[in-house]
DNA sequence: GTAAACCTGTGAGTTAGACACAGGTCAATC
DNA sequence: GATTGACCTGTGTCTAACTCACAGGTTTAC
């Protein structure tokens, strides 16, 4: 299976499997004749496995790392369970400041409505970026 | 002014300052027997500015048109409410995703929490991610 | 045989800075 | 005056997770 096949399989860009390939997630087998790359089933399924992956939000360092521990033999239970706390957090902290962003973005726009645009002056450069700032509320 | 103390006085790291610089936001005067940038106030309410921008999520592009705007003497206002609009859209999606991730990984580390550790095993990789994508609910 | 459509791998570009580093500057000491 | 050490500077390179550009190979239709 060549890298377009496999990514319509799976629902993603060509360019995605590339990327997994270039930095050594996929090994798939080159064709000696075409220099294309052969994706076997197993290299099939562990594509699967980081979209999974991806999807809990594990970086692709935090794949490799399980990839490793998984083609030791080892049980990479551990490790996933470890790596998804510190995700967790991240994720929670994204929240809150987009959250927050959201909230601030909401209040400049709706205090806009009401004003008039102006040209630029002295140290002014856009009344309303420059004067939501100075009322945050 | 130079750009440690210009960093320190609005809070930010010099090497955020030097960015600035390096693509054309900031435009220091360079000190002939120093090499040193200089940053007259003007260019620290230049600054200044940006620091707001970016607080409501404007991109440093955006940034870039709404000078250019306004060094042309025009009002950046009609720019300002037209990107706003496009980062509203995206802040609220991406709220919306990392809503939805949030949800799943909690999900996903309680399920995990009465299933033990398993080794790999066929084309099983780790069988807390395989298991938890099957069924996500 | 040839033309067009399609596919490939590789190299470079993207955001918003952070980091490394060779060298310049300045005050304090000898 | 020379020198040490602390501090500062600009520039070049690196990051994550892809996406885009592109030269060239392959396949199919005629």
């Amino acid at each position: 299976m060549h890298v377009r096949q496999l990514a319509k399989m799976l629902g993603v860009s060509p360019d995605t499997v590339r990327y997994y390939t270039r930095i050594g997630l996929l090994e798939p087998q080159k064709s000696i004749e075409n220099g294309y790359k052969f994706y076997s089933p197993n290299e099939q399924n562990r594509l699967r496995f980081i979209l999974s992956a991806r999807d809990l939000s594990f970086s692709v360092d935090d794949i490799k790392q399980i990839f490793h521990k998984a083609d030791e033999g080892e049980s990479p239970c551990p490790t996933v369970r470890r790596l998804i706390d510190n995700r967790l957090h991240e994720t929670e902290q994204r929240f809150q400041d987009t959250l927050r962003l959201r909230a601030r973005m909401h209040t400049a726009v709706e205090n806009w409505g009401g004003k008039p645009d102006k040209k630029p002056s002295g140290n002014v450069i856009c009344h309303l970026i420059d004067e939501f700032t100075k009322t945050p509320e």
